[in-house]
DNA sequence: TGAAATGTTGGGGCG
DNA sequence: ACGCCCCAACATTTC
């Protein structure tokens, strides 16, 4: 009778590049996959309702693929820790394995579940895969971690022999029965009341399938992405960035399709570096578990943030009165994406010109977005904020009329996102307080009943903010 | 992966 | 022809 290895799935749903996989399919053993639906109360950061959206096609496409190899995906709920301990014992398996994480709750299971296995002899490992490069191997010369990006994305790259590169896809042996599997129907990952996931299908397919087609669609276009990827109302950016936080499609592999001689634009350059963000996001949170809730640069504990949940709701519903704002964080609620360019402004203004504190950001975005991802996440929003790891500097402050003209010139985007405003004239449009009443007359705009005022204006907002910052100076 | 304020330069209109 | 001024264009500094 061959031996069983258990592997435990996370952020890893796929079966192609996964080397825990493909070290437990090694020697002709048998594989067990399982995933372990979160269920302790008052655990932090569990999926938002967009990931969860995601995270149930995903793992019904990966049951579907696994079934197809023969095999099925076993998922339970629980503490992980407890749960896997148990199906090790009843399915006898002789180890678990997995992709180490570098969220601190996920490495705090893994820790106690390397000892709860031990303990009743039975083996565990972590893998590689979700990332590049190992944490531990990226450091300064005095041996610290890198706290700012282009130095640590040089040493990356001049360590490129040590970065992992894609394996093929897995052939396991898959266990043909695993014992008392629940159903993703039970867990009722899905919005019901109401469904506003209705237009994500629109735009999403998730999974490994998906994520390839979507990765291999990028890297065709990938010349224009250093040009592109600024321009919301283009399709230039790679999208890719559920799949890489639910592991569909592979840091490994994204890299690797962009590398090659016919491939090394300046456009697959600079989304190489993209992902040495998301490189650099991750080892930061790795090498600082308190990222999620505390200010990297501690002076900013003290920062002046002011409490208005009126504003902050003003500001999720996308009724901000910044044309370019509004549209990102409709884009948002009906996509669970928004382009990058606009979620820098879209956030700037929720910290700076709103003074709302960067967690409450946080907070929405990992609720609404289908990319969520902990470390992105945190990281993004301290570097926003200006507390970040190689943050802009505080007094760095977009102006969302400025961003919007330079960025959708033509306003496409924001016509598309913010309809009750597209009559006006290209001139106008991204800042419609400015209007002449003739204008706004013609266009059937009545601003205050039809589209908001802005809740401040920018350059009140941008004083306030700057002014912020000077009261923080005086409290150091 | 800012924006505004301030400084500098140089062409052109004009007396 | 010349100096003066205006101001756009660009550069630098400051927040």
């Amino acid at each position: 009778m061959s031996q069983t290895i258990l592997v435990w799935l996370r952020h890893d749903l796929r079966l192609s590049d996964h080397p825990a996989l493909t070290a437990a399919a090694g020697g002709g053993r048998t594989v067990i996959p399982c995933f372990i639906r979160n269920t302790q109360s008052g655990r932090k950061w569990l999926p938002g309702g967009a990931s969860r959206w995601w995270l149930h096609h995903s793992l019904d496409q990966l049951g579907a693929d696994i079934r197809k190899a023969g095999g099925q995906l076993l998922l339970r709920s629980g503490d992980p820790v407890v749960v896997l301990t148990e199906i090790a014992m009843e399915t006898g398996a002789s180890a678990v394995y997995w992709t180490r994480a570098v969220e601190p709750l996920d490495r705090q299971d893994e820790k106690a579940l390397q000892s709860r296995l031990e303990k009743a002899g039975i083996g565990s490992e972590g893998f590689d895969g979700h990332l590049l490069f190992d944490p531990r191997d990226i450091r300064s010369q005095s041996g610290t971690p890198f706290k700012v990006f282009t130095p640590f994305w040089k040493n990356c790259l001049a360590h490129s022999k040590k970065m992992r590169a894609p394996t093929g896809k897995v052939s396991a042996r898959f266990a043909a029965s695993v014992p008392d599997s629940e159903t993703l129907t039970q867990w009722g990952l899905l919005p019901t009341k109401p469904d506003w996931a209705g237009g994500f299908s629109k735009h999403w397919q998730p999974g490994e399938r998906g994520g390839q087609a979507a990765l291999m669609a990028f890297a065709k276009r990938s010349s224009g992405y250093d040009e592109g990827r600024n321009f919301p109302a283009q399709d230039d950016t790679s999208r890719l960035s559920p799949y890489l936080h639910f592991g569909n499609v592979s840091v490994a592999q994204a890299f690797a399709a962009t590398t090659g001689k016919t491939r090394s634009s300046a456009g697959a350059v600079s989304f190489q570096r993209e992902l040495g963000w998301r490189e650099f996001s991750a080892h930061l949170l790795f090498h600082f578990p308190r990222l999620p809730d505390k200010a990297f640069r501690p002076e900013f504990e003290k920062f002046p943030w002011r409490k208005d949940s009126k504003t902050l709701r003003i500001w999720q519903r996308g009724q901000t009165g910044f044309p370019i704002v509004d549209a990102g964080m409709r884009q948002l609620w009906h996509t669970g994406w928004m382009h990058n360019r606009v979620r820098m402004v879209a956030a700037s203004v929720l910290v700076k010109h709103f003074l709302i504190h960067w967690k409450e950001g946080q907070d929405w975005f990992w609720d609404t977005l289908v990319d969520a991802d902990l470390a992105n996440n945190s990281a993004g929003w301290q570097w926003v904020a200006g507390c970040g790891a190689d943050a802009a500097p505080y007094f760095r402050v977009f102006n969302p009329v400025l961003q919007g003209q330079k960025f959708d010139a033509k306003a496409v985007y924001v016509r598309r996102w913010v309809p009750e405003i597209a009559a006006l004239p290209d001139k106008y449009v991204h800042a419609p307080w400015t209007a002449p009443d003739d204008i706004l007359a013609k266009a059937g705009l009545r601003l205050g009943v039809d589209y908001p005022h802005p809740v401040v204006a920018p350059e009140v907002g941008r004083q306030r903010a700057l002014d912020a910052l000077a009261e923080l100076k005086t409290r150091l």
